[in-house]
DNA sequence: CGGGTTTGACCGGCGC
DNA sequence: GCGCCGGTCAAACCCG
């Protein structure tokens, strides 16, 4: 409750703020915070009796004040260059994903033309799902590359991840021109051709265990209707986004008729406004997940399971990497990393939609296993194909997923560690945890290259099915993905970041206890400064 | 009184 | 073509 409060606090009034941070990175606030210190200290010495000392003391303050802002604003260059450092790094590693998956797709079309045309297929349905596609077809590799490009852009414009990183990055890939500071002009078309398909844009469905009617995500919402749905006997309330007028977003909120404390809410459209931030972070998840999602659709891995069952989760590939053991019969296995329980799922509805299982929770839901460590399972389950999607360069990242009860993976400055309970379901855990911190030591060079070998030689070996990995591989895997992806790291802390605010509003609140709640989101990830700490 | 919520009516897509 | 169902509209209502 107490974090509800806050956020709403932190709502719409903050965007001013975050603007104009964002051209001054933050020196303004700085220089606000001070001058009053300075100004205060100034008024002293005029009473003083010993006014020359307490000159030298005012003419200290001043200095370190000067020094502090100097300070602020060294930092402030060092992260500029380091966004542009990730930003040339991402671009650079994009380049060399869409060489390998044109390669990888010319090794495999004499082999499998028909999987190839399924996939191209369902690459354009994911397309066409978000609404802002030029419906040409694409046949040549040069065309399906862009596709991808074009994917990946629409995906972070359509769920609102309005970062600079990726959207500029998106932009230098799409249009090396440097004409492209104009944002307006690219969200009214893209806004424009989404409601030219409205039927098809992808959603994104959270969820979470929540007391409050709605979710709180940092933006303000209308309701506008409810209606009971079929198969719930709670009613589905529909909600428009009123940060700005003309916001088309909208979100469904419903309970889950399994568990009436989750709280199921789906996200819709794309937002026309900056967001708060803490609604930015609910949009990094949806976005990341939806990019996972997306990115998992145009791959020439893919999955033996047929798409078949619109809502059924199954296992497949994540981006290449398949985070399910392999399956003993009927429950799927999946990777614990620490306390909330994060799941990324995709129903083939007429809108595709992607599913972030915020839930943390002993009771199995949908039909995942049960849940002893409140672990946070990581799964996709699509009904698309798997892509081998665009790697950033990974950062120098602490991402610290430490739970109360201490049995957490971590990463801290790129390596990996994983304290206390381990895995639950696994016999092979030595192995697992050795392979973990084998990983975890290399060199965040070396894992990029590693995984990039790994990639080619996955490429040359068909994919049976999407259970043959090993299940080291899975973790390791799966830890280079995390570790590779900042969208994803994103998509966790805002995962982290929603579970902490329901955890509060549950009455699991306690001052300052939890170690994760106080964290901002920079102490999450704090990956640019680190990395640049290491310069 | 303005803004948000409620709720019945209406509309369009989809399956039979 | 018809009915079901999800989604939206808009008038009435509520609340601060």
């Amino acid at each position: 409750m107490e974090f509800d409060s806050e956020r709403s606090d932190h709502g719409c009034g903050e965007v001013k703020d975050e603007r104009r941070s964002d051209s001054g990175v933050g020196d303004e606030t700085h220089v606000i915070k001070e001058s009053p210190m300075t100004n205060t200290k100034r008024t002293i010495p005029e009473d003083g009796p010993s006014a020359s000392t307490n000159k030298k003391e005012e003419v200290d303050e001043i200095e370190k004040a000067k020094a502090k802002m100097s300070e602020v604003r060294e930092e402030n260059e060092r992260l500029k260059i380091c966004l542009n450092r990730v930003m040339n790094d991402y671009r650079t590693l994009q380049v060399h994903i869409q060489n390998i998956t044109q390669q990888e797709t010319q090794n495999s079309s004499h082999k499998e033309n028909n999987n190839l045309e399924e996939i191209i297929k369902e690459s354009e349905l994911v397309s066409l799902s978000l609404g802002n596609f030029p419906s040409n077809p694409r046949n040549d590799e040069k065309g399906k590359t862009q596709v991808k490009e074009k994917e990946y852009e629409d995906l972070s414009l359509g769920l609102d991840c309005k970062f600079e990183i990726s959207k500029s990055a998106t932009e230098h890939l799409l249009k090396p021109s440097p004409e492209n500071s104009s944002e307006v002009p690219k969200e009214e078309e893209v806004d424009e051709v989404s409601q030219e398909n409205p039927a098809k844009k992808t959603r994104v469905c959270v969820r979470a265990r929540c007391d409050t009617p709605t979710l709180n995500d940092g933006c303000q919402w209308r309701k506008y209707g409810q209606k009971i749905s079929k198969g719930n006997p709670c009613p589905r309330a529909y909600y428009r986004c009123t940060v700005a007028p003309s916001c088309p977003v909208r979100k469904q909120v419903q309970r889950c008729v399994q568990d009436m404390s989750i709280l199921i809410t789906t996200y819709e459209g794309t937002h026309n406004h900056s967001l708060p931030l803490s609604a930015t972070a609910m949009a990094s998840a949806t976005s990341a997940a939806a990019s996972m999602l997306l990115n998992g659709s145009s791959t020439s891995h893919y999955s033996s399971m047929p798409p078949s069952s619109a809502t059924t989760t199954t296992s497949s590939d994540l981006h290449g990497l398949n985070l399910y053991l392999p399956n003993d019969g009927s429950k799927p296995k999946q990777f614990y990393l620490s306390h909330p329980t994060l799941s990324i799922s995709s129903t083939s509805q007429s809108h595709p939609t992607v599913t972030l299982d915020l839930t943390t929770s002993n009771i199995p839901l949908s039909n995942s296993t049960s849940d002893p460590n409140f672990g946070a399972r990581l799964f996709t389950s699509s009904n698309y194909n798997p892509i081998t999607r665009p790697l950033l360069y990974p950062s120098s990242t602490s991402l610290n997923f430490t739970s109360s009860e201490s049995n957490a993976m971590s990463w801290s400055n790129g390596f990996l560690s994983y304290n206390g309970q381990p895995y639950s379901n696994n016999n092979n855990r030595n192995n697992i945890l050795s392979n973990i911190n084998n990983l975890g030591r290399q060199p965040m060079e070396n894992m990029y290259h590693s995984y990039m070998q790994r990639n080619n030689i996955n490429a040359s070996i068909p994919h049976q099915g999407t259970t043959q990995h090993s299940m080291p591989d899975t973790i390791a895997a799966a830890t280079k993905f995390i570790i590779a992806d900042p969208s994803f790291q994103s998509s966790l802390a805002a995962a982290l970041t929603s579970i902490i605010g329901t955890g509060n509003t549950q009455g699991n609140e306690s001052s300052g206890e939890d170690s994760g709640k106080n964290k901002k989101w920079g102490d999450l990830f704090p990956s640019s400064s680190s990395r640049d700490n290491n310069n």
